[in-house]
RNA sequence: GUGAUUGUAGCUCAGUUGGUAGAGCCCCGGAUUGUGAUUCCGGUUGUCGUGGGUUCAAGUCCCAUCAGUCACCCCA
């Protein structure tokens, strides 16, 4: 045997066992936002390197070292994308799906940042995301969230995951508050610590997050973004949270909540959950008014959330929330002998056009028929079929259960297809 | 990028102060040549993550490296 090549690492295989998981949060995802009106976009893995840089902002630190950018071949800079909203935003400017129109826009797929792979966090991971475009007003920031509130009653996880509030207020309005904040900072700069030390200018509002409790009471003591809310942000803030409680959505403010890429301005939020270790956050986002127009379009307000995949999937296992495992099979068919075997076969396709949905099975690779029992156990089968040469001297099929403790019975081979269809009914 | 921890069969794992690599599951064959799942008997598992070093001798000790896991950082 010759080496074996492995996967990148943080990119994962996902297996048989794993794909029905999957499915099912995909089919609920697509279900839920399609009782809202929102319609799939789909659009590429690559795009070029500064659509990130535009959008994220150039001192996030998704674009400064977690993206996989490369130069193609005729030197151009491409990054394979890091999140979704900004090749969203670019597909709906260069197709004038923006201009002067509202949109309700989903999308799901693999996106990548080159971190260190732990639990919830891989280079590799999929988003699910959705966004809105060209309404200004906070009954549409209400409706995205009172959307994932209700895929988490659909799932199961209402009791385990808690809605995280802020508004962030304009850009001017958080600009003023930035400035202040780090100046009352640099006053107090001989109580930071390091990691506040460097977060002070790359990103100050996050030094309000830091856990030292040395830092507690100047931090206590600084600048609230509440106080720099511009009046319309306050009053889109007040309705909001006006909205949410009449549809009977929980949630706390978290004056501390700020999202990590440059494009949010006013509403923000998270859900999150206390089950999944350190990478509590399932789902994020926040209104981004701005950032249409730095792309290129026409000026257009917008509203949107993304949800970790592997986290979302990993939540409900770890709750054991997700539906068993299917069998592999409904019907074994097996025979033994040529002319048996090609008896089956024909057998094999008319039950599938006649019983649709159930999956039928034949037996491939021979074997005696102990042999082909095996595997029909193994199948999970409800029900074997066996065509050997008595039965195809006399046009015949044996019905076994293998499930139930039902007597074995020999049917004419015609027939075969309604009495499934009636038993497999009951 | 930083730290901790773990790498032995397809899977889950054992392997004593350094002395010829093991078990269970899975898979295959037989007991039973037309009947699985139960039972009994037999059989195949391998670059001990990789590369160096110490030693008469390394799965075991040392160094490096890769990978998994968890946390920091950051984020979904």
């Amino acid at each position: 045997m010759s080496k074996q090549i492995q996967a990148i690492r943080g990119m994962n295989d996902c297996l048989p066992q794993d794909t029905p998981a999957w499915q099912y949060v995909e089919q609920i995802l697509r279900k839920t936002v399609a009782a809202y009106g929102y319609n799939e976009i789909r659009f590429p893995i690559v795009e070029m390197t500064e659509l990130f840089k535009r959008s994220l902002g150039e001192v996030t630190d998704v674009v400064e070292k977690e993206m996989y950018t490369f130069s193609d071949r005729n030197g151009d800079s491409l990054t394979l994308r890091p999140e979704g909203t900004a090749c969203c935003v670019r597909a709906g400017n260069e197709h004038g799906l923006l201009y002067n129109q509202e949109q309700r826009l989903w999308y799901m797929g693999p996106m990548f940042r080159h971190e260190r792979p732990q639990k919830g966090r891989y280079r590799q991971f999929h988003q699910f995301g959705l966004e809105s475009f060209g309404i200004a007003t906070p009954d549409i920031d209400a409706e995205v969230i009172i959307l994932t509130a209700r895929l988490w009653k659909t799932l199961g996880l209402t009791p385990y995951v808690k809605l995280e509030l802020n508004s962030l207020g304009s850009n001017d309005a958080r600009a003023e508050y930035r400035n202040a904040l780090v100046a009352y900072l640099e006053q107090h700069k001989a109580l930071l610590d390091e990691d506040s030390q460097r977060r002070l200018y790359s990103n100050p509002l996050r030094v309000l997050d830091s856990k030292n409790p040395a830092m507690a009471d100047m931090l206590a003591a600084a600048p609230k973004l509440a106080d720099y809310l511009d009046q319309d942000s306050a009053s889109h803030f007040a309705q909001l949270q006006q909205r949410l409680t009449a549809a009977g959505v929980e949630f706390t403010i978290n004056p501390r909540l700020v999202r990590g890429l440059d494009y949010y301005n006013k509403t923000v939020f998270e859900w999150v959950t206390t089950e999944l270790g350190a990478q509590g956050t399932v789902c994020a986002g926040g209104r981004y008014d701005g950032l249409v127009e730095q792309l290129g379009g026409k000026a257009t307000p917008a509203v949107g959330f993304a949800l970790g995949m592997e986290r979302l999937i990993l939540l409900l296992q770890s709750l054991q929330l997700l539906p068993v495992l299917p069998a592999d099979a409904d019907i074994y068919l097996m025979a033994t002998g040529d002319a048996a075997e090609l008896a089956a076969l024909s057998v094999a396709e008319k039950l599938r056009s006649e019983l649709t949905g159930k999956r039928i099975v034949l037996h491939c690779g021979g074997g005696n028929l102990k042999k082909q029992f095996k595997k029909a156990d193994k199948s999970g089968a409800a029900i074997a079929l066996i065509i050997g040469e008595d039965e195809l001297a006399r046009g015949e099929i044996t019905l076994k259960w293998l499930r139930e403790d039902k007597p074995q019975q020999t049917i004419q081979r015609d027939a075969v297809a309604s009495l499934l269809a009636q038993v497999l009914t009951e």
